[in-house]
Order: structure tokens, then sequence, then C-alpha cells
DNA sequence: CTAACGTTTGTCCAACCGGTCAAAAATTTG
DNA sequence: CAAATTTTTGACCGGTTGGACAAACGTTAG
């Protein structure tokens, strides 16, 4: 019961594609219901109708919008696994998910505003896809638990510890900059946030006796 | 040049509260935009007009909401000082900043919320009074290090690591929900997180060799 | 009691917003 | 070229929203 994509013409995917990425401009940073059509069209530089030509209801684009961020916002776990040594492996997925809160801010901010308010349109994903997933990664996690790689800890909640930690730097951008200053809040506090992190990941704040 | 509080009769005290209280509870599920002062109205068993002769406009319910918010959510902030030992002191403000996510999740949408959308309402809070808290932390962090009480590292985004941590139990309240399923989800996933925090904090995650 | 003051409500309005529609303009196809 | 098809637009509509207002109602002080 797959639904067939429906043909479309060049000028079609363009537009589409023109709309889509307006639209996760006006969305991460008004939410969903703080964004109207007009906005959305003028930013991708055409009329509200003619918007509507393409996507039928403002629904429709952010449902499209939402399933083609997941995929792509799910990656760096997605590549998550036990080939290599486990703490390098953790290093690198905190370091991929750092990469993409700075590559990827309007992204984030747009799966934030979705989960504050109930992920009403995305909960069958959350309890579906992204909980197998989730399941899938922590058993991986709890093998280089009982093999003495890794301190034996929650892995449910390591997983939300690198989630929360990285898209602070997309979400609460505007804070972090303020608080830092103009000085430290430049283009380096992501590679100040890094080997903080890392740091905090690997060692803890104990210090070495 | 400090704003007279204006007289006010017992009534207007007990409407006004009423009316903030049930301003929080929609707007930290709905956003600003997304509420609406009937909404609110409703929840707080008035009309429409009549909570408008308490508040005369929606920005000044939010507002009166945003200010009494930013003194009890520093609190535990302020709280930190250097009479303790030191990694004592870290882990009583990381447990008491979880339990506020776990006792005041509404509070902490209504203001991931603000952040999100650019904080265009508390701006000037964040690079004023936000910052210098956090400085005079930072600063009392640092004595801390230069002591060699805890490992040497940034400060600054310590304290962004504790916010993102805990506040993420009470902002991504409904993703950590469904992550854990029916069975971890329950009640018991403060606890939960508040021993993988600790333990996350002081040690890290490389095994005791 | 009554005048003054505080509170509540029904009604109304202008702006906004999501979405429709028919017709014009542009593009593709034969 | 001309017909068919796709794209674009201006005008419009019904519902919602923030807010104004005056009248009604309740309360308190003299």
């Amino acid at each position: 019961m797959e639904i067939p994509a429906p043909r479309r013409t060049r000028i079609q995917q363009e537009k589409r594609e023109l709309i889509l990425e307006a639209a996760l401009e006006v969305f991460s940073t008004n939410g969903f219901r703080g964004s109207t059509i007009d906005q959305i069209a003028e930013a991708a530089g055409m009329s509200k109708p003619n918007l509507l030509y393409y996507f039928r209801r403002k629904e429709d684009i952010h449902e499209t919008l939402m399933q083609r961020l997941l995929d792509t916002w799910l990656a760096p776990l997605r590549e998550l696994d036990d080939i290599g040594d486990p703490l390098t492996e953790l290093r690198s997925y905190i370091r991929r998910k750092l990469e993409m809160a700075r590559d990827f801010p309007r992204e984030s901010r747009l799966f934030a505003n979705e989960i504050l308010q109930g992920a009403p349109r995305i909960m069958p994903m959350l309890e579906g896809e992204l909980r197998t997933l989730v399941d899938e990664k922590a058993a991986v996690i709890k093998g280089w638990m009982r093999a003495g790689k890794i301190a034996p800890t929650d892995p449910w909640h390591l997983i939300f510890s690198i989630w929360a930690t990285t898209q602070h730097y997309a979400d609460f951008d505007v804070q972090v900059r303020a608080v830092l200053g103009p000085d430290r809040g430049g283009d380096g506090r992501f590679e100040d946030a890094a080997r903080f992190l890392e740091q905090l990941f690997i060692d803890g704040l104990k210090p070495k006796s």
C-alpha cells in the first residue's frame, strides 16, 4: 500500500524545492502556528495562490519538511556501530552531532519546535522508528559496557545527554551567544564546545589524582 | 526610574494570579502566537473582555510571566558558591536543576519557546543579568580548577551542558517518554536520569582501569 | 440609601489568515 | 502555428483573532 510518487515536471520539482527551503527558514524561526503562508510565499519569491498550487495545504509543507528532516537527522546515530573502538566511536558520534547543530541549526530548531509542542505530527515516528533505532544502539552500547570498554551506565540516558548537549548549540544559540558575549561568542564557540564535550564525556570533571 | 507598583485590590491580585497560572499552561504548550486570549480566558474561567480588564494586551501577560520566570529559573545557579566541596556543589546544582525540570516543566518549556524564537522579548535580560551571573559563577568554577579541585575545562560550556542535559527532560519530555517506552518511561525516569548525569559529570565514560 | 467606584459581559470591529476560483499568462506538444 | 496543458495571479470568502466600548452588575464608603 505504497503511495505512488506523483509524476512531476521540472518546474514543479524546482518550485517545490524553493518552497521547502523558504518554509524551513520561516517555520524554524516562528513555529508552525506562528508562520503564515504569505511569509513563506514571500520568502520563496512567489504569490500565495501560486504557492498553494504546489502544496495545497500549509500542513502539507510542514509534513514534507518533517519527513525529510528525520532521515538526515538520525543519520549520525545510524552510523554508530561496534566495528571500531567504543570510546572513539562515541567521540565521533558527538562530533558529528555537534557539526549538524552548527551546519543545520534550522533543522534542529524545526525539530525542537515540534517536540516542544508535544510532537502532534510525528508522535508515531517517535514511538516507532526512533524508539527501535535507539533500542538497537542502546544494545550496542550495553555490549561495550559488558566488555568493560566503557564505564557501565544507562545507554538511553547517555544518548539523551548527547542529543541535549549538542542540539543546545543550535536550539539555544541566541542564549549561548548572549552569555558568551561578542568576544567568545563568535565562530570559535563550536570548537570550544567540541573540546569541552569530548572531555566531559570521556573523563568527567573529577581531577586526575 | 522605577515604575511604581500599581495599587491593587484583593480581587485584582487573585484574578491576575489566576490568569497567569492559566496563561502559563496555555503559552507553554502552544507558544505565544499559537495561544489565543480566548483559550487563556477559558482556562482561567472567565470571559475574554474580563481577562482584558486585568491585562490590557496579550503581550502584557507574557511579559509578566517571563519576568517572574527568570527569577525562579536562575535561583539554583545563584545558590552555587564556593563555601562547600566543589564536586559536591556541582552535583547538587545538577540535582536542583533536574528537580526543576521535573517540577516545573511548563516554565522550562515557556523559556525554551522564547529562546527558540530568537528571544525577541528577553534579549536584554540575556545580555545583561544572565550574562553577568554566568560570568560570576564561571569565575568561581575557574577558581576551583586552579585549586585542582576539579579538572580544568571551560566553565561556560560546563554550565551550558548542565542546562542542556537537565532541561532536556522537561522540554523534550514527550520524546524521552516515547523512546523509553511505557515500561521505563514512567515516574522513575528522573531518578535514572539523576544517577546517569551524576556519573557522567563526575567520572565520564572512560572505564576505571 | 445612594453615590462612587470596581468588576463583568455582550456586542462589535478591523486586521489577519488559510484556502478557493476563475481567468490570464506562459509553456509544452502535435 | 495552434491546441492542449501547465503555471501564475487578482479577487474574493468565511472563520478567527486581538482588542475596544458602553452598558450592566456588584461592592463599598459616606
